[in-house]
DNA sequence: GTCTATAGCTTGATAGAC
DNA sequence: GTCTATCAAGCTATAGAC
């Protein structure tokens, strides 16, 4: 990431804003947070958010483009190096989510409060419908689509449309997980924490993958959306 | 709901702005709308916000909490016909999952749009750290505790940990649902659609299902968060 | 119950000195 | 590159006429 990019000291400044909007955005959301709040954090000032990215909405859109060029580096990475290491057969369902998820835990576990502040975010941008379908395509439908891929090899049998609806529910528990609103904290009396990615990691592949193999398998049920016995309150 | 509150004229009135008020807060969250916004859309004033609810946060709470109560009532009453439907072994896991999210799946699908607005607030609010913990706990942990209840008597070898993690994970993948992002109508060419809730209804008890029985049986793997090799970029 | 008028701030953005 | 000063617009909240 050696690109000369002009001064040294004016690069820095960048650099502060983008990680003070990345902490106050990922706590409050972009209407929830002021440029001033942004240029106070930053021990900066409020002109220089205009004189650097244009206005609050683009800053907004470089603090998300920030990290997610390196982090579909390192998932393309992962997705190869485990499918590299596999028998002939090709990866199970179980590593392929492993290498899908695995860097975004780690980042989140280890990459310090940028990394976790800015999962966060995606957390709630992804749960947004103002944000959610356009932010979240645009950086990651690559990805998303070469997991898949992986995905398809390894569940030949599954009809397309389980795959999908699998990405789903994969994708919320995941978000979730990156929300860190250590609801699963209090509810468990402290048992569980929303915060130890080690634990998460142990399991969410897991889970989705028997949630995976079951829709592709055993395909749907035939459960309807009816009332038991619709005399309910109102 | 027959309870006589005063006036009939501003009972209405009241019930415009928690209606304008849930749709705006369900598209651009709390602080990405005004009262102005608000009373502009209910037909109404401003000032009407602060007589009816005291203030604009006021107000959200008052949103929240409008539904909150009905949807408790019928939850806890499809849990009950659930077990009492059920054998003398009590229900299987994905009827107790279906019973804990058809109520939801159903008012989000058939409930008019006060409902699908109501679900989607609560998507973004379960996500958001700001509100997250707080407000889901003070609406729903009673609920939630009566459905952990069921489950941990349908999987009785179940550590409790695995049941807290089984259940976060479940989470995520339902209010990633109702958030309604139309994503996967994207990624999937329209093959699947985010307001399907027939879809879903008939896919998620299945694939939770199988995860919450995976944890319960096989319990954790031993999955390192450690790059494959490390050489990434940065 | 409703709405006008307005007080008192804060907002995002920018012109221009340094 | 940085920062002060400032603008017009918009904000929540409220007092008081009807």
């Amino acid at each position: 990431m050696a690109e000369t990019r002009g001064n040294r000291r004016g690069e820095q400044t960048r650099e502060r804003l983008l990680d003070a909007a990345e902490g106050l955005f990922a706590q409050k959301g972009f209407y929830g947070v002021t440029v001033r709040a942004i240029a106070r954090e930053a021990d900066s000032d409020p002109a220089l958010v205009t004189y650097y990215f244009g206005g609050k909405r683009d800053l907004f859109d470089a603090v998300l483009l920030r990290r997610a060029d390196k982090l579909n580096t390192i998932r393309l990475e992962w997705l190869e190096a485990c499918e590299r290491d596999a028998g002939p057969d090709g990866p199970d369902v179980e590593d392929i989510i492993a290498a899908f998820t695995g860097p975004l835990l780690d980042r989140s576990a280890n990459g310090g409060p940028g990394w976790k502040a800015y999962f966060s975010l995606i957390g709630q941008v992804t749960n947004s419908p103002e944000w959610g379908a356009a932010v979240m395509g645009k950086y990651f439908d690559p990805i998303v689509r070469r997991f898949l891929a992986s995905m398809r090899r390894a569940l030949p049998d599954a009809p397309e449309e389980e795959l999908y609806w699998s990405y789903h529910f994969l994708s919320g528990a995941l978000v979730l997980t990156f929300a860190d609103t250590h609801r699963v904290d209090s509810l468990s009396g402290g048992l569980c924490q929303t915060g130890d990615l080690h634990a998460l990691h142990a399991r969410l592949p897991e889970f989705v993958g028997a949630g995976f193999r079951r829709l592709a398998e055993h395909g749907v049920s035939d459960r309807k959306l009816a009332k038991p016995e619709t005399k309910a309150a109102e």
